[in-house]
RNA sequence: GCCCCGGUGGUGGAAUUGGUAGACACGCAGGACUUAAAAUCCUGUGACCCGCAACGGUCGUAACGGUUCAACUCCGUUCCGGGGCACCA
């Protein structure tokens, strides 16, 4: 009887799906268990190895779950809308929803190749009107609520309207300051559209303007790495900021509350770092610095360093902002021209993060509103208009960038930390004791920021404020494939929509884009006609709140039944990469926050645990080819050159006719009647081959030839062998590099089991590492030996009832703990090297008993599902294995009595002491000095020190 | 540039709390079985030194430095690779 994994694995996929074995009921007798995979987007490429990783710890953890006896979610679905398939749609007239349907349909067929227990019952996608009915809905409960200042929560934004209306918004003390506080008679008497804006300011959900990259030749909106050095990836056109309307999430509103929420939830150091580093609190003052010759205008700075405002040597303003052109001088004015033309073509990215210093000096000045002094206003573009009130002051001895910029532009750097700075290099201290400072001289830092502050604002010239660097989240894009927002506009002011949701998303004619920067729905009349607004929403709106519709994934009536989320409640185990760490985790916090806020989910933190996973890289095989091209361009001969044969050293040196001469020489003796003069030019070059056809480094040059008939005759220099050996290069998995791997493949030729297990046995979930086929073979031997403990070729099943002895129960408990241990921390790889250590025990022990063997099956079924299904059935059970009892750990079968302590002399491991557990410090010292190589080691002294440390070693310091 | 993560044999990795570095595999080498192959099984395998060998020794976790009886693990500096930086998902 031989493990016939291909029959075994379809039968028993086929089995469960005809007895809805993974049909999830909200079955609130039972204890839940929320495990969740982060949403896949369809792509047109399919899965490759790398997509699964996350899925199979999941689905591990899942069934591992359920073997402890919970009631397991684990739900797939689809972010459906998305950027690809409309480029797609744009390039081949093809509809994106079809081209999606195809696309999701590969994918979950591949996923149900590899044996994951999801209840697709419970599958939802974001593109399909039933689900973005509900993002829709929640999106008018953004748009109708605002963040209330005193609760610190959303609020629907009717009681602000009556506050409005009864109070009017009123400072809490002090003057009201026109065109930001009214009276209720005041707002009573604004027109229809002012009120709408004076709301506009406080809703969830707002609109306003924002930059964009704005491509006129491709006439859309492009995103940051679609952007190269000015022009656009695709077709190399220029690229230029242009101000668009745009819908935002008042996400700023949130940031404290997104910050302490991370105190509750179990995320990573790293990732909670990153998130919190994302929102950037931070505490300082506002400044207003007076502009000399400008008696009306403000310069406000925002700084973390009030105490430092006596080094302000220059300041920088975004180039962005309109000051630059209020304030130049005339001797100037061509300069700041130039630079800001230069600066519009600019990524924000590559603002960031250019090393070139560069900026022009504005030809103002600031007035220092302690010390009168002249401070020359400068714009540079490593200023961002977004972060703080885009101008900053620059204390070039207490900031690195700021010193290298005065450098740069020989700007007298003031020294206000005496012997703290060096001239060279800039010093952040808090601990310096300031001079050249006025009032604040001879305080330590740390304490004069208090002064300053308090300084500022008992003469009015700026105040205390805590400063975010999040922003809000641009909400809309100027695309199709996307949320249309069940919004109109009518005389510039926006309403929600009357009809029924969903507002379905219509065809359109072609994908191209609308008129002025406007999305492809302004090209629809019948659209435009009923006024409503053409903008979609972005990729971010259908998974912010997936997790949800999950629970409840049919409700017509409501996005979720309440019910359904109290049971539910908060996905205990979310897994995913950190590519997602600040963009998506943030907003589904974000929502989740809001819902929570109006009553509609118990619960305000969506995810208990947060696991990352690693990416798993592309392994690509390169080979050499060499042509000759002649002098109109056409090739003469082509060769391939295996690793060993490439003698590129030979033409190091060499030039021109030389290197073409010396390379005819080396590699192309073959060709008949090959005149040197009708060479041209020798091209060297570094192909990609497809990965499937090399077996480890050895090309399979017949394979190749198949792959690419244009190389049928050129000649393959191999090593002497004769093999054709390729590079290695690790870079990202991609269809272009040929180097992914189908898992379709795989399972064909190994199976599910072997597949799943082997992606696991890579190395930690977490990390990054590149995928090599080659090892897969190891876990399939494994999954075989594991078979014949239970069945022999020729004999067939071999399990007896025979009592099992006490060193065989040994190995089945330390098997027990070590596989719970590795699977419930996640540490799937060293879970599956003790499945194969407990296996190769059982080996030499030629243990089979069904008392040992059947407990181990159940410990097998997480991690390879149809093996245990099988053998569990063969073994006469007539229930699923996949909802036995997981086995119970008993100490008492792997009590030792003695360990072999390792014995160190200095620190260096010499020799071996078996010694009894309970042995006391004084009877090992002594064992321990009888010992004849430690005797050898003491050379007749005695020893300084013995370090015994029960159950780990013993340390003899000499 | 800024933020986060990582770097251990020829390869993937293990070492859970500072306590035997290299578990478990791959690969490679040798052997058994076989007419042969596949499959399977056995042995060896970090580098170097001394030696016939048993044994023994030195070095070794990106590099350098530090703390400690003891460092892959903690601290500092540097180098390299990956992820994120707001319209890819």
């Amino acid at each position: 009887m031989e493990y016939d994994f291909r029959k075994i694995e379809k039968d028993w996929q086929k089995k469960w799906k005809e007895s809805n074995a993974y049909r999830v009921t909200n079955d609130f007798s039972k204890p839940k268990y929320y495990v969740l995979d982060m949403f896949p987007y369809p792509s047109g490429a399919g899965l490759h190895v790398g997509h699964p990783l996350g899925y199979i710890a999941s689905d591990i953890y899942s069934r591992y779950k359920r073997l402890k006896g919970f009631n397991v979610l684990h739900p797939m679905g689809f972010d459906s809308f998305g950027l690809p398939a409309e480029q797609y749609a744009l390039d081949t007239g093809q509809h994106p929803a079809e081209t999606t349907k195809k696309n999701i349909a590969t994918f979950k067929s591949q996923l149900d190749n590899i044996g994951f227990c999801y209840d697709w019952e419970r599958e939802v996608q974001t593109s399909d009107p039933s689900y973005y009915k509900w993002t829709q809905w929640i999106f008018l409960q953004l748009f109708n609520s605002y963040f209330c200042h005193t609760e610190k929560k959303a609020l629907p934004i009717s009681l602000l309207i009556k506050k409005y209306e009864t109070k009017g918004a009123m400072p809490k003390n002090g003057e009201p300051i026109p065109g930001k506080h009214f009276t209720a008679e005041q707002w009573n008497a604004f027109s229809e559209k002012e009120q709408a804006d004076i709301l506009m300011n406080r809703r969830l959900a707002y609109c306003g303007y924002g930059e964009v990259n704005w491509c006129e030749a491709l006439g859309t909106v492009l995103a940051n790495d679609e952007v190269v050095n000015g022009v656009s990836e695709r077709g190399g056109h220029p690229v230029v900021k242009k101000k668009l309307r745009q819908w935002y999430l008042r996400i700023t509103e949130y940031a404290d509350r997104l910050l302490e929420g991370l105190n509750t939830v179990d995320f990573s150091d790293a990732m909670k770092e990153m998130q919190s580093n994302w929102i950037g609190k931070s505490s300082g003052a506002e400044i207003d610095f007076g502009i000399l010759g400008f008696p009306g205008s403000k310069l406000r700075v925002y700084t973390t360093r009030p105490d430092t405002i006596f080094g302000v040597d220059f300041m920088v303003i975004a180039p962005e902002l309109d000051l630059v052109n209020e304030i130049r001088s005339e001797e100037q004015a061509v300069a700041v021209d130039e630079y800001l033309a230069y600066v519009k073509s600019r990524s924000e990215r590559e603002r960031m993060a250019e090393k070139k210093i560069s900026g022009v000096f504005t030809g103002a000045f600031a007035v220092n509103p302690f010390n009168g002094a002249r401070i020359p206003i400068w714009t540079s573009e490593y200023v961002l208009a977004g972060y703080g009130t885009g101008s900053i002051m620059a204390v070039p001895c207490g900031d690195e960038r700021d010193l290298k910029f005065a450098k740069h532009f020989n700007i007298p750097v003031t020294n206000i930390i005496g012997s703290h700075f060096n001239g060279e290099e800039a010093n952040p201290t808090k601990d310096a004791i300031l001079e050249n400072s006025g009032f604040l001289d001879g305080l330590v830092m740390r304490e004069a920021m208090e002064v300053a502050i308090k300084a500022l604002e008992d003469n009015g010239i700026g105040q205390r404020k805590v400063n975010f660097k999040m922003r809000d989240a641009a909400f809309s894009r100027q695309r199709y494939w996307g949320e249309p927002f069940p919004i109109t506009w009518k005389d510039g002011i926006a309403k929600e929509w009357t009809g029924d949701l969903p507002l379905v998303l219509p065809d359109v004619e072609k994908y191209s884009p609308g008129p002025d920067g406007q999305g492809p729905l302004a090209n629809i009349p019948e659209w435009v006609a009923q006024e409503l607004e053409t903008n979609t929403m972005p990729g971010y709106a259908g998974s912010s709140w997936y997790f949800l519709r999950y629970m409840d994934n049919k409700n017509e009536n409501e996005f979720c039944s309440r019910a359904a989320s109290d049971y539910w409640n908060q996905v205990d185990l979310y897994i995913g990469g950190t590519e997602h760490a600040v963009g998506h985790l943030l907003y589904s916090r974000m929502w989740t926050k809001v819902l929570y806020d109006l009553g509609h989910i118990g619960f305000d933190e969506p995810f208990r645990r947060l696991v990352n996973q690693g990416m798993i890289v592309g392994n690509s095989r390169v080979i050499n080819r060499i042509q000759l091209l002649s002098n109109d361009d056409s090739v003469i001969s082509t060769v391939f050159v295996s690793v060993g044969k490439n003698e590129h050293s030979e033409v190091d040196g060499l030039d021109g006719h030389d290197i073409t001469k010396k390379i005819v020489d080396l590699y192309f003796n073959h060709v008949s009647a090959l005149a040197l003069d009708d060479i041209k030019q020798v091209s060297f070059s570094a192909l990609h081959v497809d990965v499937n056809i090399v077996d480890g480094i050895e090309l399979d040059i017949q394979a190749y030839k198949k792959w690419r008939p244009e190389y049928i005759d050129a000649k393959f220099f191999t090593e002497d062998d004769g093999r054709f050996l390729c590079h290695e290069r690790i870079e990202k998995m991609s269809k272009r590099y040929f180097n992914t791997v189908n898992p379709d493949d795989l399972c064909a030729k190994y199976g599910a089991d072997t597949f799943r297990m082997y992606e696991m046995f890579l190395g930690p979930v977490e990390m990054s590492k590149p995928w090599d086929t080659k090892g897969i073979e190891g876990v399939h031997r494994f999954l075989k030996k594991f078979w014949r403990l239970f069945a022999d070729e020729t004999k067939g099943l071999i399990v007896n009832n025979d009592e099992p002895t006490a060193a065989e129960l040994k190995v089945l408990h330390n098997a027990i703990r070590k596989i719970e241990q590795d699977t419930e921390r996640f540490s799937f790889n060293t879970g599956v090297s003790g499945f194969m250590i407990v296996t190769n025990e059982l080996t030499d022990l030629k243990c089979h008993k069904r008392k040992i063997l059947e407990p181990l099956l159940i410990l097998l079924t997480p991690y390879a599902p149809h093996i245990a299904a099988e053998l569990w059935s063969l073994l006469g059970n007539t229930t699923f294995v996949l909802d036995a009892a997981y086995p119970t750990f008993e100490e008492k079968y792997v009590k030792e009595t003695s360990k072999a302590y390792p014995v160190a002399i200095n620190g260096k491991t010499r020799t071996e002491l078996t010694i009894a557990l309970d042995a006391t410090q004084q009877q090992v010292e002594e064992l321990v000095l009888t010992d004849e190589i430690v005797k050898k080691w003491l050379d007749g002294k005695s020893p300084k020190k013995i370090i015994f440390v029960k159950n780990k070693m013993i340390n003899v310091v000499i």
